[in-house]
RNA sequence: GCCGGCUUAGCUCAGCUGGUAGAGCACCUGAUUUGUAAUCAGGGGGUCAGAGGUUCGAGUCCUCUAGCCGGCACCA
């Protein structure tokens, strides 16, 4: 007798081992047919899984959430066939799932091209039609080995020479077709329905190796039904209308060109974006303890040879000359704020101290690399150094994550990924002093509270980091904030204090960066509102438009009391129709719009519109001057995270 | 940097298989004085990314270069 419990908790008895599908059809007929999986003890197996012995059982259907993982892993699988039937002679590598879909990648001279994609999406159909059933054999590995060096597959079999001596080798077959693969898979391909796209082709290197050869990727998306399909497929078009690049230019915010390759020309708008945000960011450091410093941009080689950036980033630096010597354009603050640090001498009294500067620096990033604000060449951070003892770090860095939250929360950023990169390959410092920085990193995260991914081997070279990711419109994320323990560069450039002992020290130095480069957060900033900037923001925050001309004069007036108040007015005079302007003010996004006829010049008054709002305020002119200045405030950092 | 694609007016895009460049919006001018998301009419604007080649003839075909886009690698 095999007991088996449902997730309803109801339980079943089996008289002997039986596969899932025979136990989703003693269950009922519609749910056999229904049936694309099953859990075992909440491991996703094959409907074919024979249970065996006494278990917890959940058969999957395309309303579980595991279906997609499923499906998703078997359209990589059909697009495989796909591609090897209609280009014979190209091999076949790995082809994962993928949040919202899967990609395979496919080793073959030619290249493919745009238009294949429609091809192989139309075989990929008629695989679905001939609904092969799905099956699982394990293979002796040496056999296997062979069999896929003989049919000329050389990436599988390389795999399979590379997985763990215990690991099964277990072939999924579809028809005429094979792969090698953990699995689980549908049990057959006309489960996978039809709700799927091929989405782009790019390049990426075997085993993710610039060394090596480098692989064709097609990427595909794919999903239960063809209604979530349509709805993914219509929000990346709606996130392409957010895309910072191409608001940027709308709202005539900033721009580049060749010429500064990397480089952001500031338009007055965007440049008034940026001043509201990095004055808000200084009133929030100057209250949590922070004095601002200013360093050199141009610095001669030699301090970078000490710092150890000359050693490992030299061709990621931009070097300019005099006749003696080479100097280089700063990629970082650090080394400067140094200098500053051991001017005169320091006590243990004098730590904690932070030092921050929105320091101009740049990086020569690959051209590859590049991306509209998200990844530039010459970028501001809001960058700071603490230098501490090493029983501060743990407070230091609690106050810190708490400092982050309370600014990402000001500016609306709720979703936080943050990650725990420890120890790289190559790297400064003694095997000990990483295992103190770690310690003192991972004991002040949990300190905080902090939920947290582990990020293996991503670390600095001269300490491990925390990294705060947030994500652009499209779904690519971005390391924002940042904290890097160095036990390193104080020593390497000589920095000293005199601890209560009165003896010297080296301190501990941690990097952070809340923004990050101002570049990439004000991209980020311009998605995540689409470019409705909150008012504070808002480069334009009223528009005062007139219904006819003889409001002209008291538009005037009424720009000028606002302007009093410190807000960011324009008026718009023209000879239009006030729906001409509304329009046009709305599609510029525009927060506020004070619409002056006839009525509002004879009693003082103004009538109020808010973007995209149809109903209107009619209020007195000192009344909505006063209104609007307090709403204009920044935040203050006060605001409940709950909210 | 690597793989692939793209580059036509300020913007979004047409322009078949080579025969001398077009639309909408924007801009300018004129008329219109208008009450909450596009008033009407007229006009100007292009070394078709750059360089070279094939051809009687190239926006269209070929080669190279640059930039951009999508990935990959990189990201102190």
């Amino acid at each position: 007798m095999i007991n088996v419990t449902l997730p309803d908790g109801s339980t079943r008895q089996l008289e002997g081992p039986q596969s899932g599908a025979d136990f989703a059809a003693g269950i009922a007929k519609s749910l056999a047919k229904k049936a694309l999986g099953l859990k075992i003890n909440g491991e996703l197996k094959d409907l074919s899984t024979l249970i065996e012995s006494d278990c917890a059982v959940e058969i999957i259907t395309a309303e579980s959430e595991e279906a997609l993982d499923l499906i998703r892993h078997d359209a990589a699988h059909v697009m495989a066939e796909a591609v090897q039937e209609l280009f014979p002679g190209t091999q076949v590598t790995i082809g994962p799932v993928i949040e919202n879909g899967f990609f395979y990648d496919f080793a073959r001279d030619e290249p493919f091209h745009e238009a294949d994609l429609e091809k192989i999406e139309a075989r990929m159909k008629k695989i679905v039609d001939r609904n092969a059933p799905i099956t699982r054999e394990v293979r002796d590995r040496g056999d296997a080995i062979s069999y896929f060096e003989k049919i000329g597959e050389t990436y599988k079999a390389e795999i399979i020479g590379d997985l763990p001596a215990d690991e099964p080798i277990s072939i999924y077959r579809q028809g005429d077709w094979l792969d090698l693969c953990r699995g689980p898979h549908l049990p057959s391909t006309g489960k996978l329905g039809k709700a799927f796209k091929l989405t782009k082709l790019a390049g990426a290197y075997w085993r993710g190796d610039s060394k090596n050869a480098m692989l064709q990727r097609i990427y595909g998306t794919a999903w239960t039904n063809e209604k979530d399909l349509k709805a993914y497929l219509h929000m990346l078009e709606e996130a392409e209308k957010r895309d910072h690049r191409r608001l940027g230019r709308e709202m005539d915010l900033f721009h580049m060109q060749e010429e500064a390759q990397g480089m952001v020309f500031w338009h007055d708008k965007g440049w008034t974006v940026w001043r509201m945000l990095e004055d808000y960011i200084r009133t929030r450091i100057r209250a949590a303890g922070y004095g601002e410093v200013r360093t050199p941009i141009l610095i001669d080689r030699k301090l970078w040879e000490q710092s150890g950036h000359w050693e490992k980033f030299r061709e990621h630096m931009f070097t300019s000359e005099t006749e003696h010597d080479i100097f280089a354009l700063k990629p970082m603050n650090c080394p400067a704020h140094v200098q500053i640090f051991k001017q005169g001498i320091k006590s243990y009294r004098d730590l904690p101290l932070r030092m921050a500067e929105f320091g101009c620096c740049h990086r020569n990033e690959p051209s590859g690399a590049l991306h509209g604000l998200m990844r530039v060449r010459s970028m501001i951070q809001d960058d700071a150094h603490i230098f501490c003892e090493e029983h501060q770090i743990t407070s230091e860095t609690v106050n810190f994550i708490e400092l982050l939250q309370s600014v990402y929360a000001d500016l609306g950023f709720r979703d936080v990924k943050v990650m725990f990169a420890d120890r790289p390959d190559t790297r400064a410092g003694s095997d000990d002093v990483w295992d103190r920085a770690e310690a003192a990193l991972k004991t002040a995260v949990e300190a905080a509270g902090l939920e947290y991914e582990l990020s293996p081997g991503e670390g600095a070279f001269y300490g491990p980091k925390l990294e705060f990711h947030l994500r652009d419109a499209i779904g690519r994320d971005w390391q924002c904030g940042t904290l890097q323990v160095d036990f390193g560069t104080p020593g390497r450039l000589g920095a000293t204090y005199v601890g209560e002992d009165g003896a010297r020290h080296t301190p501990v130095m941690l990097h952070r960066a809340i923004l990050g480069s101002l570049e990439r957060f004000l991209g980020i900033l311009i998605e995540h509102y689409a470019g409705k900037f909150p008012l504070w923001l808002a480069p334009v925050q009223v528009v005062v438009a007139t219904i006819t001309s003889d409001a002209d004069g008291y538009a005037k007036k009424v720009a000028e009391t606002l302007s009093a108040n410190g807000l960011r007015v324009e008026t718009d005079l023209r000879n239009e129709k006030i729906n001409y302007k509304i329009r046009e003010h709305s599609v510029a996004k525009v927060p506020n719009m004070l619409v002056l006829g006839k009525r509002e010049a004879e009693e003082g008054a103004v009538c109020l519109r808010r973007l995209g709002v149809k109903e209107q305020q009619f209020l007195d002119l000192e009344k909505a001057a006063d209104l609007l200045r307090d709403e204009a405030r920044p935040p203050s950092g006060q605001r409940d995270l709950r909210e």
